[in-house]
DNA sequence: TGACTCATGTCAGTATCCTGACATAGGTTG
DNA sequence: CAACCTATGTCAGGATACTGACATGAGTCA
């Protein structure tokens, strides 16, 4: 262990990758109990914001490959969460089952607290200061994404 | 596609993993030309600010498991770009070779760029507070790591 | 209308990383 | 000193996500 704060702890982009890191492991933590993962919530989370939603979509909303996405649909229509019906061309859109829909409330709950501890010690103008930064650094890396 | 901007974006989490995955993305490119991954990065960076580091240690500080390290460390060793000679009890330090020290000064003037266009459209102002919230997030959540 | 381009859904194969388990070294406590 | 507990390095196995590739539908342009 030796030291723990170093040189590292001032670059951004180290903290960013921390501070990403450290909420995916506490939301798998309050979304195990609920049999779920990150990607399994982000789906239904996307579907309840957005009916009908196609797998593609889903997938670059969850960050993850449409192939990723597509097994995990098929799961989730097993086990009648979602239902993909009426193909609009090839397109598969997607829409929450009410056991879905239920779903989502008790992950949605679990993974709000999480957020809500993950601010506790931020002031509102921080946490809107926070919204802004984030939104610009976004912008500026997708921007020259093909250079 | 439809719309883009959806209740999402005003959700903290959300845009933490959009710019962490940004930020991800970002890097693998222009380390890929070069042959390395982000977890190599890291580990040399690590190893760089911080000689003689053992394999969990290096594990912990690139967040990925000791196994994985371990794998990684095999390879490098091979490749000559760090060593692990004495073993202090159970401990193996691991230490950059010349040709090791090299490679990371490429990687680095490449990741750099990439976090300078990263935070392009902030002020300093806004660069040291998100330091500051940054930090905050990654205590409060670490802090009810084990509830 | 026909050729072209792009995005989508899907299949197969592979790479990557993680979980579980074990023996061992170091430190602590009685 | 001995018994415990923790952390480390390592091995095997399995889960998860990705890359590559294909055929199909939609939109565009001549």
């Amino acid at each position: 262990m030796s030291q723990d704060g170093v040189d590292l702890n001032t670059s951004l982009g180290y903290l960013l990758k921390e501070a990403s890191s450290a909420l995916r492991v506490a939301m798998e933590e309050v979304l195990r109990p609920l049999g779920m993962n990150v990607t399994h919530y982000a789906c239904l989370e996307l579907l309840a914001q957005r009916e009908g939603l196609s797998n593609s979509e889903l997938a670059r909303g969850a960050f993850v490959t449409r192939q990723t996405m597509n097994v995990l649909l098929q799961a989730l229509e097993r086990d009648g969460e979602v239902t993909r019906e009426a193909p609009v061309g090839k397109v598969l859109p997607t829409r929450l089952t009410p056991k879905g829909r239920q779903n989502l409330e008790k992950a949605t709950a679990a993974v709000r607290s999480v957020e809500l501890r993950m601010l506790a010690g931020l002031t509102n103008d921080e946490q809107s200061t926070a919204l802004h930064i984030l939104r610009s650094m976004i912008h500026s890396l997708r921007d020259s994404d093909n250079a």
